[in-house]
DNA sequence: ATTAATGCAAAATCTTTGCACTTTC
DNA sequence: GAAAGTGCAAAGATTTTGCATTAAT
């Protein structure tokens, strides 16, 4: 592989920074590649500090939770919270739903279409509609 | 007021927590009795610590948060979880939704019958459905 | 050069725990 | 008196912040 030669994948997440108008910075990008080049995912700040390290990416804890929420502000992930004490982070941005295994821990997608919404109330005088959010807890089955 | 009458709430309160199987003991029944006496309500651990003392009751942080868990395991009350770091205690333990503030961090119920949940897909293998979730998230209309 | 971002360690939150003491049954 | 519950302070866990250093434009 010559050394000239364009590095796609970096040049995609240097984009979407760009884009999203943060600066492409070394920990930006080596955290949007974790994220995004692969199938939508749900991480904690933890959980990516780890990866991130296990890559051989120097980069800090508090980094990375500065990372996560300056994405979710740009629009780049989605905050989901389903546990106390522990944010998770969505890289399907889309609408859609969530399972939350309370065994595991652990956030599964849930395809919009599965899941039918109909009549929502009305927003309170002054405030309008952010986001609806629904979580379907799951539990293990001890049949 | 003749002091052998019977006092109702507390009465009540002792009854509800004899039935749950936790003893009534002068924490309990005074967090019961704040909790309970009243229209439904939302409450934080550290707020209803708060009401305790201005009602002066002598009960430490971390005994209301053992009981607010120990009412949750025994379904007199429903934990909400909607807040990184903040867990949100709602004395209606039964089928409904929530409104959540994002302006004031505050929640309120939203009615049953305004929100219909049309088609829930299938609970994964292994797993049963615990519960189901709605949060409105509400932002201040900054119209 | 200028401006923004990072790293670190420290602090801030929120919550849980260990254990001696107290209360309930 | 036996068993359960409480208080306190300390520890845990997660997340945020302040500020000097480093990197990006």
């Amino acid at each position: 592989m010559r050394s000239e030669v364009v590095n796609r994948p970096f040049a995609q997440a240097q984009e979407q920074l760009r884009t999203a108008g943060l600066r492409p910075t070394r920990q930006r990008l080596g955290l949007a590649r974790l994220l995004f080049e692969r199938e939508h995912r749900h991480v904690t700040a933890e959980a990516l500090h780890g990866e991130a390290l296990d890559a051989d990416m120097r980069v800090s804890l508090a980094t990375v939770y500065n990372t996560l929420h300056q994405f979710v502000r740009v629009g780049l992930l989605r905050e989901v919270v389903v546990s106390p004490g522990r944010s998770y982070f969505d890289t399907n941005t889309g609408d859609h739903h969530h399972f939350f295994f309370e065994g595991s821990g652990t956030l599964a997608d849930i395809p919009t279409d599965s899941v039918e919404l109909r009549r929502l109330p009305a927003a309170p005088g002054g405030t309008r509609i952010g986001r609806v959010d629904v979580v379907i807890r799951l539990e293990d089955d001890s049949q």
